[in-house]
DNA sequence: GAGTGGTCTAGACCACGAG
DNA sequence: TCGTGGTCTAGACCACTCA
């Protein structure tokens, strides 16, 4: 399973990975640093450098600029549950997880004007989430709704960091469709730094469009979730009506 | 929006990008040598190196040993779509991409055994999928059926190149549920030799279980998705009964 | 064999964090 | 201020591709 590639960077990363699941490094302990490191290994500070990027794109290092290397304790993952079969406000999906949000108002630029089909410049609504734990952060989210399709306004929406599972997003009455689409990537250095995250360590990029029974759009997110603490999650029941369907189609 | 950081290897990788996106520099075609490019920029090789690594990861630059570094035309993105309303059938998720499929009969080990709530060692039959266009892969997947529940076999499964859309997993009667978890990541080494991608660009991994009326478990299946030509797509319908629900409980 | 990228070195100097 | 990690250099040598 391991192995497979045996430069000098990987034995070490390996070595390293192995102290660090045996419990010879602790988590939240700072590892010695590079230059100790490097003696050790006997190699050039660059190579065990690249070592230690490779464990810090799986997560298991953070570096700290000026103070050092630290294993990472196994952080809590949150999951993001899609589908719309829950109620439509955000914070439910991150249930019990605390927020902190932001308002603007501000004019569709375009690719937001193209995602909610709308006349660029349209007056809208952003509301930016940030949900931690513990002070570390798990997840950025824009959200993005129409001031003229919203019939509620959101209700008390604070930058108090203990707000928990307000109903932000009003469900509007003829909704009918949600549409999640997912991709992986890095981090752009903007979120990075937002999710103090390693910029070598992928996020989830989720946009979720919810249409409503006339086909306009009556929000548009973007979710950023880090690949170490947060995940996806869907969950999908046939009905016995499609079931049959399914069979029908089948033979 | 640009800009942010400012090192050498920023400025060097934006210039890159703008040569690339205004046509400078065309999809295909091979990029001037390292060593000619660090003179032109008067950096080290190493620096202009990782200029081209960020380029790298975000999927413009492909590097090739031996014979240069390629601008990447724009891949055709195949988009896997979530959820049980489709058929079971497996090649139906990405329907116009031809698969090689190769078949293996295992023993269980420990994590599948797990996933799949069966003793260790129970026998089932591993499918492993590999999508592909134009020789580029876009997709593998491993799908785990037991052999104790699947009710038919798997029909004429072949290694030809060409094969299109056959269902491979047979329906079970009673199928309910399929819960999918979505996670990023970047690959393996041996899921970037497979996929032919550098291990420095993100992949999407999907874990796909369907349970049966019983809450017996299917067939659990891993999908690897390189994130520049695959992505996600789940889309959801409220029922009307839903929506009255969802009413009820915002009331 | 000529030319390409891949790995690695042994430094220098800069930027950041904590005491 | 001191020790840390971050950036960068100017090479050497290896591994690969292609003609």
């Amino acid at each position: 399973m391991t192995a497979s590639v045996s430069t000098r960077r990987h034995v070490i990363a390996d070595d390293l990975r192995r102290q660090i699941s045996s419990g010879h490094f602790k988590a939240d302990e700072r590892l010695p640093s590079e230059a100790q490191l490097a003696t050790h290994y006997t190699v050039s500070t660059s190579t065990l450098r690249s070592a230690l990027a490779l464990l810090q794109g799986e997560g298991l290092v953070e570096k700290i600029h000026g103070d050092g290397n630290f294993v990472r304790g196994p952080l809590r993952k949150i999951t993001y549950t899609g589908g719309a079969a829950t109620s439509a406000s955000w914070t439910a999906y991150f249930a019990p997880i605390p927020m902190t949000a932001r308002t603007t108002s501000i004019e569709a630029p375009s690719h937001l004007a193209t995602l909610l089909n709308v006349p660029p410049r349209s007056r809208l609504t952003e509301l930016l989430y940030l949900a931690h734990e513990e002070k570390v952060p798990h997840g950025l989210a824009y959200i993005y709704v129409l001031d003229s399709v919203a019939s509620v306004t959101p209700p008390a929406v604070t930058t108090s960091p203990e707000q928990r599972s307000a109903p932000i997003v009003a469900p509007c009455p003829a909704l009918v469709e949600v549409q999640e689409r997912i991709s992986a990537r890095l981090p752009t250095e903007e979120e990075a730094m937002t999710l103090r995250i390693s910029v070598s360590l992928a996020v989830l990029s989720l946009t979720r469009v919810v249409t409503d029974f006339y086909g306009r759009v009556v929000d548009a997110a973007l979710l950023v979730l880090p690949s170490d603490r947060a995940d996806v999650l869907f969950t999908t029941s046939l009905s016995i009506e499609e079931r049959t369907q399914v069979h029908d189609r089948e033979r």
